[in-house]
RNA sequence: GGGCGAUUAGCUCAGUUGGUUAGAGCACUGCGUUUACACCGCAGGUGUCGGGAGUUCGAAUCUCUCAUCGCCCA
C-alpha cells in the first residue's frame, strides 16, 4: 500500500497525464498478431483528418474504449486500430476556402499545385483529433495508425476498383447525376438531404403553334423551361386529346417542341400539362428516353446559365434566371397565376445549397450482386445490429438500392486508375499501374467518392490485398461502433466489401450510438455552434467524469439531449468514489493490508449482505455490457457504489473501525477492500484514469496495473437470506430516522427505543443491536413480547414488529394518527387487490406457484400490519 | 405517400423473456457541518405508465387502433 495519503479532492489533470504516459510506456495498447490469445478487434470509424473532437466522438470512442479495455482485461488480444479519413469533399471545400482567403483560385492551379496546398493543410491540421482522442483516454494501438491516403491504403482502394472493373461491376455512363454546384462535383444519392421548403407553383401559358390557343403548364422551377423539349399530358386525359401531336413554340427560346402523351403525367396535379426538361429532371430524363426527345443542358458547372439559352439569360445564376423568367412571363401576359406550394428540395450535404440534376459522364458501381451476401448476413444473424431495429432500415435501403456514382470531380482523393489513349479513344487502360508508354495516355482526372475508399477500412488497415499475419489475426473484427446516420454510407458498404474481397463478414456486432442533441432537440454540430468543446469539458469535470456522465445519459437507440449539468452526475460520482477510497485509506493500517481469509459463511450479516449486493452487481454489470446496454451497466455500478456501499456499508464499517473488536474491524477492512477493488476493476473501462490512480493505492503489492488486471465475470456470493434480513434491519432504521425527522428530534440527540416482538425476533435484533443504535441514533433499547407501549411515543410497524420511540412532548399525536389512517387506506387497497387475485380460480390454477405464494405471503403481512396499526390507533385515542 | 422510433413524476430518462406496493438523477421542501465526501448526509411529496380497444389469471411490457412529436426513405 502506498504510504501517500489521498488528497481531499480528486485532481484529474495530473493523474490523467501521468497514467496515459505510463500506459504508453508499458506498451499496453499494442496488439500482437503473433499472440496465441483470442483476438478482439475494433477498427475506429476514422474521423476526418482535419476534424476536431466533438461530443459525438466522445460518446462513440468511449464506447469503443470500454469494449477494448474490457476485452483486454478478459485476457484477449485487444486490438483497436485508429486512423483518419481524407474526407475528400469536406477537406477540399475547406482548402478551396482557405485559398480563396489568400486570393488564390482553385481553377488557376494545376492538380499538383492544388494537392500540395491540400497536403500542407493536412499536415497543419491533421492529427489534432488523434491527440484529442489520446486525451479522451483511448487505448488504441497507435503504432497501427492509418490514413486513408497512405500509399498502402491507396493501393488497396485502387486494387478494389480494378478488381470490380474486371468483374464488370464498375462501368462508365453518361447520365443525370446529383450535382453540387458549390463543389462542382457529382455526389451520391446518400449525400443529398431533402428539405421541406415553402415554394411556389407557377402556371405558364405555352402558345400552340399555328393557333391562338395555349396550354398551361405548371412548374416549381421556372428557369428550367429554357431546357424544355416537350410538353406532356396523360394519354387518358380527355381534356387534351386534341392536342397530342401539336407543337408548342417555347416562349423566349422560340424552340418548337412537341406535345406528347405519357402515363407518367398525373392528370390530377396542376393543370395536367407538364413541361419536360430531360436534361434537368430525373423523371423527365426517363420520358426523354422513351420519346426520343432532345436533351438540352442549360447550365454550367456552377449552375449558371450556359450558351444553350437565349442571350439575355446567359451567365445568370439559377436564382437570377428564375426571377427573370417569371418576370418575362408576366410582362408577356403568359403568367396565368402563382400559388404557394410546399416542395421538397434536395440539398447538397456539403455545399448546403440545392443540388442540380446534371448530365455528365460518371463512373458507377453496380450493386445488385454486391448486396446479396450483405443482406443475407444481417437477416440470418451472422451480423447483429444493436439496437436491433436498425436491421429494418438496412433491409429497406438494400432492397431499393441504385447503382452507386463513385466518381467525383475533385482533386483531393484517390484518382481513378483509368487511362485513356490520346489517339485511340476506344482504348482504355484500367490498372493500379500506369501504362508502359504513359506519354501516350491521359489519366482519368476524377477521384473516387470517399466512401469508395473507407468501405475497405476493416481490411485496408491491414495489408489487403496482400495477406499477412495481421490481416489473418485481426480480420474479421468483432464490433463496429458508429452512428446510424452512416448506416448506408459506410456500414452497409463495408459489409458488401467484406464479402466481396475477403469472402467474409467485416464485423459481428454493430452498435449504433445515440445521436446527440442540445436541450432544444437540435443535433449537436459545429456549424450550429451548439456543440461544446469536449476538451473544455475535460478541464471542467475531469475526463473520467465526462466519459461516465455521457455513458450514463446515453439511452438505448434513442437520441440523447446533451446538457452540461448532466455531466455533474459523473463528476459527483467520481468524487464519491474518491472519498470512499479516502475514507478506507484512513482506516487502513499504515503497513500492510489485512490479509483476512474470508470465510464467507462465517462473516456477519452486513458483510454477507454487501458481498451479496456486490455479486449481484457484477452479474448485472456483465449482463448489461454483453447486451451493449452501457447506460444500464453504468447505472448498476453507480447504484451499488453509492447506495449500497457508501450509504450503508461504509456507515456500518465505521461501527467496526471505531468499536473495540479488532477481528470485526479487520473483517470490515477486508470486505471494504474487496468491494473497492471490484468496483475499480469494473469501472476501469468507463473511467480509466481515476481507477488506475486509486488502484495504485489499493492493489496488492505484487499485482499488475489495473488496465491489465483480471476482469470480474461473476460474483458467486449471492445470499438471499442475508438480503432479506438486512432488509428488515434497514427498514427499521429508516423508519426510526423517519420518525425522528418528522418529530424534529435534533440529530445530535439520541432516542430510546422500545420494541414489542416475538422471542426469535428479539434474538435477531439483539445480534444487531449495535447497528440499530448507531445508525438509528438510539440510546437505550428495551424489548420483549409482553412489553407495553410507552406513553407519548411514536409508533413504527415494521417487519411484523412494533417499535416505539418515547418522545415526551415532541410527539404530535394528530399527525401520527393521520399518518396511520393513510397507511390503513393503502393497506385496504392492496388487500382488496390481492383478494381479487386469490379468489380468482384461474389465477390460482394458471399463475406460477411462486407468484401465488408471494400474494399469499403479502396478504398475511398486510393483515398483520393492519391489526397492529388499528390497535395502535386505538391506543392513541 | 412508405418505413422506423418515441409518448412513464415539474424536467431528463431507466424499466431483458408479461408477475414485489412502477424506479433513478435533477429540481423542490424540512433538518443537518456526526473527523470520507456540501461535487455531502438524513427525511419528505408528486404518476389513471399518451387515449381507446383487445389477448391474458395478470399488461408500462404483447396485438390492433387513434393522437401528438421526431427521424429516415420516396
Amino acid at each position: 500500500m502506498s504510504r501517500q495519503k489521498l488528497e481531499k479532492t480528486y485532481n484529474p489533470e495530473p493523474v490523467e497525464k501521468k497514467w496515459y504516459k505510463h500506459w504508453l510506456s508499458k506498451d499496453y495498447f499494442s496488439a500482437d498478431s503473433k499472440s496465441s490469445k483470442e483476438a478482439y478487434t475494433i477498427v475506429i470509424p476514422p474521423p476526418n483528418v482535419t476534424g476536431m473532437l466533438t461530443v459525438g466522438h466522445v460518446l462513440n470512442n468511449t464506447i469503443q474504449d470500454i469494449l477494448i479495455r474490457k476485452a483486454r482485461m478478459e485476457g484477449k488480444e485487444a486490438c483497436w486500430i485508429p486512423g483518419t479519413d481524407h474526407a475528400s469533399i469536406a477537406t477540399e471545400t475547406k482548402v478551396v476556402e482557405m485559398l480563396q482567403g489568400k486570393g488564390i483560385n482553385k481553377k488557376d492551379l494545376s492538380r499538383e499545385e492544388f494537392l500540395e496546398h491540400a497536403w500542407d493543410w493536412k499536415e497543419k491540421y491533421g492529427g489534432i483529433i488523434i491527440e484529442q482522442l489520446k486525451r479522451l483516454g483511448c487505448s488504441c494501438d497507435w503504432d497501427k495508425e492509418i490514413f486513408t491516403m497512405d500509399d498502402d491504403y491507396n493501393q488497396a482502394v485502387l486494387t478494389a476498383f480494378v478488381k470490380l472493373y474486371e468483374k464488370g461491376f464498375i462501368y462508365k455512363g453518361y447520365r443525370l447525376v446529383n450535382w453540387c454546384p458549390i463543389s462542382k462535383s457529382a455526389i451520391s444519392d446518400e449525400e443529398v438531404i431533402h428539405k421541406e421548403k415553402n415554394g411556389s407553383l407557377w402556371y405558364f401559358r405555352y402558345p400552340i403553334k399555328n393557333s391562338n390557343e395555349y396550354v398551361v403548364v405548371v412548374t416549381t422551377r421556372p428557369e428550367t423551361m429554357l431546357g424544355d423539349t416537350a410538353v406532356a399530358i396523360n394519354p387518358d386525359d380527355d381534356r387534351y386529346q386534341h392536342l397530342i401531336g401539336e407543337n408548342i413554340i417555347l416562349p423566349f427560346v422560340k424552340r418548337e417542341i412537341p406535345i406528347i402523351a405519357d402515363k407518367y403525367v398525373d392528370p390530377e396535379f396542376g393543370t395536367g400539362c407538364v413541361k419536360i426538361t430531360p436534361a434537368h429532371d430525373p423523371n423527365d430524363f426517363l420520358i426523354g428516353e422513351r420519346h426520343n426527345l432532345e436533351f438540352i443542358n442549360i447550365m454550367k458547372e456552377d449552375a449558371s446559365m450556359n450558351s444553350n439559352v437565349p442571350e439575355k439569360y446567359v451567365g445568370m445564376s439559377r436564382e437570377q434566371a428564375r426571377k427573370a423568367i417569371v418576370k418575362d412571363f408576366e410582362l408577356n401576359g403568359l403568367l396565368e397565376k402563382k400559388e404557394d406550394y410546399q416542395t421538397k428540395v434536395g440539398y447538397s450535404e456539403r455545399g448546403q445549397v440545392p443540388i442540380e440534376f446534371y448530365m455528365s459522364e460518371q463512373w458507377f458501381m453496380k450493386m445488385d450482386e454486391l448486396i446479396k451476401p450483405a443482406i443475407d448476413a444481417v437477416s440470418n444473424g451472422k451480423i447483429n445490429f444493436h439496437p436491433k431495429h436498425w436491421t429494418k432500415t438496412y433491409n429497406h435501403w438494400m432492397s431499393n438500392i441504385k447503382d452507386w456514382c463513385i466518381s467525383r470531380q475533385l482533386l483531393w482523393g484517390h484518382q481513378i486508375p483509368v487511362w485513356y489513349h490520346k489517339d485511340d479513344k476506344t482504348k482504355i487502360h484500367v490498372s493500379i499501374d500506369e501504362p508502359n508508354d504513359s506519354e501516350n495516355w491521359i489519366r482519368d482526372k476524377d477521384v473516387l467518392d470517399t466512401w469508395a475508399s473507407s468501405w475497405l477500412w476493416p481490411m485496408g488497415v491491414h495489408s489487403w490485398p496482400n495477406t499477412d499475419e495481421s490481416l489473418e489475426k485481426f480480420y474479421p473484427t468483432n464490433t463496429l461502433v458508429t452512428g446510424p446516420d452512416i448506416i448506408f454510407f459506410w456500414v452497409a458498404r463495408m459489409i458488401m466489401s467484406g464479402y466481396e474481397f475477403m469472402g467474409e463478414l467485416p464485423f459481428k456486432d454493430v452498435y449504433f450510438t445515440s445521436i446527440l442533441r442540445d436541450e432544444t432537440g437540435k443535433k449537436l454540430s459545429k456549424s450550429l455552434g451548439n456543440s461544446p468543446n469536449p476538451l473544455d469539458l475535460f478541464d471542467e469535470y475531469g475526463t473520467d467524469a465526462v466519459r461516465f456522465g455521457v455513458m450514463l445519459m446515453a439511452p438505448q437507440g434513442l437520441d440523447v439531449l446533451f446538457s452540461k449539468e448532466r455531466l455533474e452526475i459523473g463528476r459527483n460520482f467520481m468524487n464519491k468514489l474518491w472519498n470512499a477510497c479516502r475514507f478506507l485509506q484512513m482506516n487502513m493500517p499504515d503497513q500492510d493490508f489485512p490479509n483476512v481469509e474470508l470465510d464467507h459463511k462465517n462473516i456477519d450479516l452486513p458483510e454477507q449482505w454487501i458481498l451479496s449486493r456486490l455479486s449481484k452487481t457484477i452479474n448485472d454489470y456483465n449482463n448489461h455490457l454483453d447486451r451493449f446496454h452501457f447506460n444500464e451497466a453504468a447505472k448498476s455500478l453507480y447504484d451499488f457504489t453509492w447506495n449500497d456501499f457508501c450509504d450503508w456499508y461504509v456507515e456500518i464499517a465505521k461501527t467496526r473501525f471505531y468499536g473495540n473488536d479488532d477481528k470485526k474491524a479487520d473483517m470490515a477492512r477486508s470486505i471494504s477492500l474487496e468491494c473497492v477493488r471490484t468496483v475499480l476493476i469494473l469501472l476501469h473501462p468507463f473511467s480509466p484514469f481515476i481507477t488506475e490512480e486509486l488502484w495504485s493505492y489499493f492493489r496488492n503489492k505484487d499485482s499488475s496495473d489495473i488496465i491489465i488486471s483480471e476482469w470480474k465475470k461473476t460474483g458467486g456470493c449471492e445470499n438471499m437470506v442475508a438480503e432479506k434480513n438486512m432488509g428488515i434491519l434497514k427498514d427499521i432504521i429508516i423508519a426510526i430516522r423517519s420518525v425522528r425527522s418528522r418529530m424534529n428530534v435534533a440529530p445530535s440527540k439520541y432516542s430510546d427505543l422500545v420494541i414489542q416482538c416475538k422471542d426469535n425476533e428479539q434474538v435477531f435484533l439483539n445480534n444487531h443491536i449495535d447497528l440499530l443504535k448507531s445508525l438509528g441514533r438510539i440510546d437505550e433499547v428495551s424489548m420483549g413480547s409482553a412489553i407495553d407501549k410507552p406513553t407519548q411515543s411514536a409508533t413504527i410497524i415494521s417487519g411484523g414488529m412494533e417499535l416505539y420511540i418515547p418522545l415526551g412532548g415532541l410527539v404530535n399525536l394528530e399527525e401520527e394518527k393521520t399518518r396511520m389512517e393513510k397507511r390503513i387506506i393503502d393497506i385496504n387497497r392492496l388487500l382488496s387487490s390481492i383478494d381479487s387475485k386469490l379468489s380468482n380460480e384461474n389465477f390460482l390454477k394458471r399463475a406460477p406457484e411462486s407468484v401465488v405464494e408471494r400474494e399469499r405471503s403479502n396478504k398475511e403481512k398486510l393483515n398483520e400490519e393492519f391489526k397492529k396499526i388499528t390497535k395502535n390507533m386505538e391506543m392513541i385515542q
